[in-house]
DNA sequence: CTTCTAAATGCAATTAAGTTGCATAAACTA
DNA sequence: TAGTTTATGCAACTTAATTGCATTTAGAAG
């Protein structure tokens, strides 16, 4: 069942629980980003400094990696396949819908080519793009 | 002396305080990304909550924007030209340097073009870069 | 299958961010 | 200068983020 889950934290060096097999699929299921708050109110059964710490360690494993938004408060997404600790790359395009505030990672868009200005190194690229999801149209 | 800046409030119909003024001119001054934190711990004189109004009444007449970012805390940029109220126009990037931390707006800097997924609608475009900036390097 | 150890969890508590209501004070208008 | 509207400060509260510590559990080793 969730045998492909538990590969992906054992090969994180996380020990399996049920807290991280549940969290890291419900950001599988979802497809989309979400924050800690969502997390409270899907696992109730789980403490709020466990999912924090979830968060957290997925974060520095590179399970998840954090998306920009304007909300204030941090949302999360699945990492795809280029993610390890340290060496993020997270090209593809965030899609924020204004309708149902989903956001969802467009992996299959690919960002294009950005240069800045003399003297500046870019390291990172993310493309926050806001509009109607397909969903909602 | 800050005539321009007085002339900026009036015309979004926001009475001149020296709150607001000092405010406006810090954001001017430093030409990035400034959060409520941030004018709290310049502005001791003035109260949290008055800082917190102010930035809410600049965002509403289109004076700042919002900036996406990973922090998980709001952080807010001067709008310029072509921003009005309940209609934002902020295609340039935003460059956050990952040694000092500062966010910038890489205002002559466009935004390539971008296209979303059938079905989908873009509204607005948002690029974030982190790297380093030309100062840290 | 038991033992051991490192890691994960839960609980308590704290800090920081965001937000609202209300009384007072100050800015603009006439 | 008086009157009205708006801005400010204070108090209070909610929600998010974070840390320490004791307890429990996962996985490794025997």
């Amino acid at each position: 069942m969730s045998e492909i889950l538990k590969e992906i934290l054992k090969s994180h060096n996380l020990r399996v629980t049920n807290c991280r097999i549940d969290v890291i699929r419900y950001f599988s299921d979802k497809r989309g980003a979400l924050s800690l708050g969502d997390l409270e109110n899907k696992f109730t059964q789980y403490d709020r400094v466990t999912l924090y710490r979830t968060l957290n360690s997925f974060l520095k494993f590179g399970i998840l990696h954090k998306i920009p938004n304007e909300s204030g408060t941090a949302t999360y997404g699945l990492c795809y396949d280029t993610c390890a600790p340290e060496q993020h790359i997270h090209n593809h395009i965030h899609f924020k819908c204004n309708n149902c505030g989903q956001i969802e990672c467009l992996e299959d868009k690919e960002t294009p080519n950005v240069s800045v200005p003399e003297g500046y190194t870019m390291e990172k690229v993310n493309l926050i793009v806001d509009g109607i999801c397909a969903e909602c149209a």
